[in-house]
DNA sequence: ATGTCGCTCGTTTTT
DNA sequence: CGAGCGACAT
């Protein structure tokens, strides 16, 4: 059996996953195996009896992380799930403030305010204190007081500097109190919390530090400084007359890219000091990506300073040359990307094996027009998540009410939704009066006089309504009890646009289900293992788990996302697109020569998710907020070695000639583009070598070869060139689809620009004289 | 209570 | 350019 375990690994891999019960640090490469280490050291630890399940705490960023750990576990052995601590920081210490509430000070059915709870919050005790937005904004206040969280910084811990901090400071100690008052928390809070929870209640940290025998952490460098010193409380460090629990941290200093959110790489460090670590485990080789992609990553990351040290080697071969494109402007660029990816088609690539990224999400519309416009399938990341949905928020924030009435978060969304008559006004009041008598905004309904008294009775009815059948009602029951009385049914009923809500209020109550049954709940039970309801559960998990937004599985489609969301991802073939400085590295990370080495290990993380096929695109100018930007190329591209690279357009030097200095070769295209130009730099700088043997064609080694650009390369471009140019495709004899009239074919074209007129015949639909310029949003070009 | 105008701002973001 | 928001009018 256990052979087995560990038959597949490599050496190190055995090592990290057969340590005796100590701390240690494995340092996983991208694409090392650090996931199946992860698993792997969990079955070991188990099998060699070592720990039971219950003696394990395990750690993840995200719930896909956690889940995929859950799954591939299982599918070694058997095990109880809901029994195993496997799970997100935040997901973990929901689950023990949840059991431990008390010691916390939170009630048993405490709310977790997401972002935009919280930032209304803000706004709340703002206008409810008259601080100005305007001289603060409320997103400065939300940023500070996550900040301060985030490294486990009470309100009462900070002496403000200047009074631009004392306001800050003003209102966070207001939302502390508010928060409180109202039993909610935000995200930082449960860490917060539950950190102290254990730190002054010593019977209950006790039990855990006897309890989790083995820490395990994954995707360690995006912990941030909370989080260290929680899991350093839980392994009982600095206890006396105590050796620390066995920590077993995760992480690649290099795909640290969180640092704007409070990740802190030094953890790391810490960690080899706090808990006398000595040499960590490297994982460095690479199962993934072929030789060339390799190199031009260990090449780039060797530019940043302070590595704790690796270098990822491979034992496949050099694999396909990376391919550099330089466009004249996103356009062009998208029209590149498409057009190689046509070529992946025809080949019969898989179009989930294609991934797009891009440095910030505006970037992703010119691929997407252009993606559309030649009819390739694909899917953004990083849309509007199913929890984030206004309707389905609103179904939660009834009943989220109905569990804690004290949550004004819920309370201001949906207390005038449906409309009934409550104004700003009584708003206003009752902010007013929960204000000043340090109750909840339900509560304060209570104070109301008058006619706005009774339109707000007909709301606190609902809601007692609701409240009272929560225990009564299965949970798929309550849901669809609740959109019916909340009124929300018939709102969205009466709207003619509200189908696909009510479709997403439908799918509520379907994914409750889903839910249930994968929490393990009994038919009939109302509680969990940990004796928590379903809907109390179920509440929390649509906050921490806004559900994946993620291509569906089984869906064929070219993924789209920025290199933050490809992070742990992995594709045959990936596209880096904007690599211009100003976008890549971005304008704003240029001054701080920290936050410059943060964008080149983004940089890393883009290049390492290419297993064959890596394509760097840029575009000499861009759209920036409606205006054209010039841009040069990313300086990362001179930090790539040349002989990994094939220039499609003819290769940039960047004005220095650093690049030549330290040996990396400038190999590339001296063909028929300018060639003059090219040879003279040649001459300068003595890597004529291969090139002049190239150009000769005597002698040309097997890897040389490739570097030259071929007729057909050159055909393409052109037609990349000419396509984007008189680019919207639309020609005499054109195959199109339209939204309304179906197929058709383009019989003649008229005007140009704005003004030109198509007349296509639709198949069923007749002839149809179209302009362009309108038709287009609702047309693609078949062929 | 709802719609519209005009202003501002624009990196990455999971929980 | 275009999303999002607040001020203002209806």
């Amino acid at each position: 059996m256990s052979s087995d375990l560990i038959a597949n690994l490599n050496e190190q891999q055995k090592a990290a996953v057969t340590l005796p019960e100590v701390s240690s640090l494995i340092l996983a490469g991208a694409g090392s195996g650090k996931t199946s280490v992860l698993i792997s050291r969990i079955a070991f630890l188990l099998e060699h009896r070592l720990c039971t399940p219950a003696e394990l705490f395990a750690v993840t960023f995200t719930n896909k992380a956690a889940r995929e750990m859950m799954t591939r576990l299982q599918a070694k052995m058997p095990l109880n799930t809901r029994a195993l601590w496997v799970g997100t920081f935040h997901g973990l210490c929901n689950r023990m403030l949840r059991l431990h509430h008390e010691a916390a000070g939170l009630p048993a059915a405490f709310a977790i305010l997401d972002m935009s709870d919280q930032l209304g919050a803000i706004k709340r005790i703002m206008k409810a204190n008259n601080i100005n937005e305007e001289v603060l904004p409320a997103r400065k206040i939300q940023n500070y007081i996550n900040k301060q969280k985030e490294e486990g910084i009470r309100a009462k811990d900070i002496k403000p500097y200047g009074f631009g901090e004392r306001d800050l400071l003003r209102v966070y100690e207001i939302y502390e109190k508010v928060i409180n008052r109202e039993g909610a928390v935000d995200f930082g809070e449960l860490i917060l919390r539950t950190y102290e929870m254990l730190l002054n209640n010593e019977p209950i940290r006790q039990h855990y530090q006897d309890r989790f025998k083995f820490i395990l952490v994954d995707e360690f460098q995006d912990t941030n400084k909370l989080q260290y010193k929680f899991l350093k409380l839980l392994a009982g460090h600095g206890e006396e007359g105590r050796k620390p629990n066995a920590v077993f941290a995760v992480g690649d200093d290099d795909q640290s890219i969180y640092a704007f959110r409070g990740a802190n790489v030094g953890n790391m460090k810490d960690f080899i000091r706090d808990f006398a670590i000595g040499e960590p485990i490297r994982l460095e080789q690479n199962y993934r990506s072929q030789g060339n992609i390799l190199d031009a990553a260990n090449y780039l990351i060797s530019n940043n300073s302070d590595r704790l040290g690796k270098n990822l080697w491979t034992q496949s071969g050099k694999g396909d040359l990376i391919r550099v494109f330089k466009a004249g402007d996103e356009a062009e660029e998208a029209a590149f990307v498409v057009d190689n990816i046509k070529d992946f088609v025809r080949n019969g690539e898989d179009l989930r094996e294609i991934a797009i990224l891009y440095r910030s999400n505006a970037q992703s519309r010119a691929l997407e027009t252009e993606l559309t416009r030649r009819g390739v399938k694909y899917t953004v990341y990083g849309g509007l998540r199913f929890f984030d949905r206004a309707e389905i928020k609103n179904a939660l924030a009834y009943l989220r009410l109905a569990e804690n009435t004290a949550d004004d978060s819920a309370f201001m969304r949906v207390v005038n939704l449906p409309a009934r008559g409550i104004g700003a006004k009584t708003v206003e009041n009752l902010i007013d009066l929960a204000r000043d008598n340090q109750i909840s905004l339900f509560e304060a309904t209570q104070l109301l006089s008058g006619a706005a008294a009774n339109k707000v009775r007909v709301f606190t009815d609902i809601i007692n309504d609701i409240r009272s059948k929560r225990f009564s009602l299965p949970l798929t029951a309550l849901i669809n009890y609740t959109v019916q009385r909340s009124g929300l049914k018939a709102l969205y009923e009466a709207d003619e646009n509200g189908a696909e809500r009510l479709e997403n209020l439908e799918e509520l109550t379907s994914s409750a289900a889903a839910f249930l049954s994968q929490e393990g709940f009994e038919e009939d039970s109302k509680e969990n293992v940990d004796n928590l309801s379903p809907l109390t559960l179920f509440l929390s998990q649509a906050t921490l788990e806004a559900g994946d937004n993620q291509a569906k599985a089984g869906e064929e489609a070219v993924q789209l996302m920025t290199i933050h969301a490809s992070k742990g991802l992995e594709f045959n073939n990936v596209f880096i697109t904007g690599l211009e400085n100003g976008l890549f590295p971005h304008d704003k990370c240029l001054a701080e020569p920290k936050e410059l080495q943060e964008e080149r290990r983004l940089m890393y993380v883009a290049i390492t998710r290419a297993r064959k096929k890596l394509y760097l695109t840029y575009a000499a100018q861009r759209l920036l907020h409606g205006m054209p930007r010039y841009n040069v190329k990313s300086s990362f591209l001179d930090e790539l070695p040349g002989d990994a690279l094939k220039w499609l357009t003819p290769k940039e030097d960047s004005d220095s000639y650093s690049s030549f200095g330290s040996g990396r070769s400038g190999g590339g295209y001296y063909g028929s583009y300018n060639s003059k130009n090219s040879w003279s730099e040649d001459k300068r700088n003595s890597y004529s070598g291969y090139k002049k043997t190239y150009r000769n064609n005597e002698n040309v080694p097997e890897w040389a070869k490739n570097i030259g650009i071929t007729k057909e390369d050159k055909n393409k471009i052109n037609s990349i060139r000419q396509s984007s140019k008189n680019s919207d495709g639309y020609n005499i004899g054109t195959i199109v689809f339209h939204e309304k009239f179906g197929e058709g074919k383009i019989k003649n074209i008229e005007g140009q620009g704005e003004n030109k007129k198509i007349e296509v015949a639709f198949k069923t639909s007749g002839v149809k004289n179209l302009l362009l310029a309108i038709a287009q949003k609702k047309m693609r070009i078949v062929r």
